[in-house]
DNA sequence: CGGCCCATGTAAATCGTTACATGATTTA
DNA sequence: TAAATCATGTAACGATTTACATGGGCCG
């Protein structure tokens, strides 16, 4: 049982979900391809942590829905409570920025343009994320409690969102640096 | 060529270093165990990126200096000006988050305690490496432009300041939503 | 005396990406 | 008509981690 297993069984433990849908929606914050979960996911049935029904469909491919079992839920809960990984990032900007000194500052100021838009189009599509989070929950957001559904999406969104600012502000501070 | 090798010329273009002082240098923004570097070193001496010295110790191993050859830096700023991917984080912790209405109350803020003191000495370790650019930089850091050797150090330390703080911003405004 | 730091390397296992394979429907 | 979306899967390759291997000096 590896990381993005237990990550598959978060997504399940409140939501029924192909292995396509959990692709997407384990990216943010687990980035893994359509070849890695569906082995996975066949594991994750062999051990009795999920269950799926098949679901003909006639306009597009049929699907696997899967859920989370007892088993799952109790297997997903222990690991909840294990000592937990500390976060990797590997970021080539970072190394580039390093010895950004090797290329002239035209280069340079372009390179942190096309991060910046990077950073912006991020942020845009966190807060757009936001407003659906917003629309599919009962509560006022502000009032969720760590009980309701969408209390997860709510703090991770928050969570992305100040990280994206923070990348901004550094962008903006080193458009000052390169003047 | 892999990122990583880019990444230990990055690294190379600054100062000659051991294999085992890059695996640590690299560390905060691509994370490598030394059974990686060493072959890719490897690799580069055979391409003619960079050339060692054997230098013998009395009182530690003998130990192999790496410098960037003429070569080395050509391959490292023709990699500057290539596209860059985006930056990829897997954050266990993220994943638990999600799903902490599974488990109760104490615990949820336990973890979230544990995970703000992670935080805490990574932004004490970076302020102390802040210090140390501080230390070995002739003019005053704001003044440093792109071409000082200090100005890669100085923007990366910014830059992990800014995030360990929107981390810690975080954890707070978690902590109110947990009482 | 046990464990950490220095320092380099290889081998095995796991994790992750890219490519191969299929095929209908929708969109530009 | 070319490309994207939905949907699942396998095979090959590359990247990364863990374990094996060695050995002196230093600290508590």
């Amino acid at each position: 049982m590896n990381t993005l297993s237990y990550g598959l069984l978060s997504l399940l433990s409140k939501d029924s979900r192909t292995g396509y849908e959990l692709m997407h929606h384990i990216q943010p914050f687990w980035p893994a391809k359509h070849s890695q979960i569906y082995p996975l996911l066949a594991q994750l049935e062999q051990k009795g942590y999920v269950e799926f029904v098949h679901v003909p469909q006639s306009d597009k491919p049929d699907k696997k829905v899967y859920s989370l079992t007892a088993n799952g839920l109790k297997a997903l809960q222990e690991w909840i409570g294990q000592p937990t990984d500390a976060p990797v990032t590997r970021d080539e900007f970072a190394l580039k920025v390093y010895c950004i000194g090797l290329v002239d500052k035209d280069e340079a100021k372009k390179m942190l343009l096309e991060r910046e838009n990077y950073y912006l189009e991020k942020k845009v599509s966190y807060l757009e994320s936001f407003e659906r989070v917003k629309c599919l929950s009962e509560k006022p957001l502000e009032e969720l409690g760590m009980q309701d559904p969408m209390f997860g999406n709510y703090v991770l969104i928050r969570k992305a969102v100040l990280k994206v600012e923070a990348d901004l502000t550094w962008c903006k501070w080193m458009k000052s640096k390169l003047k």
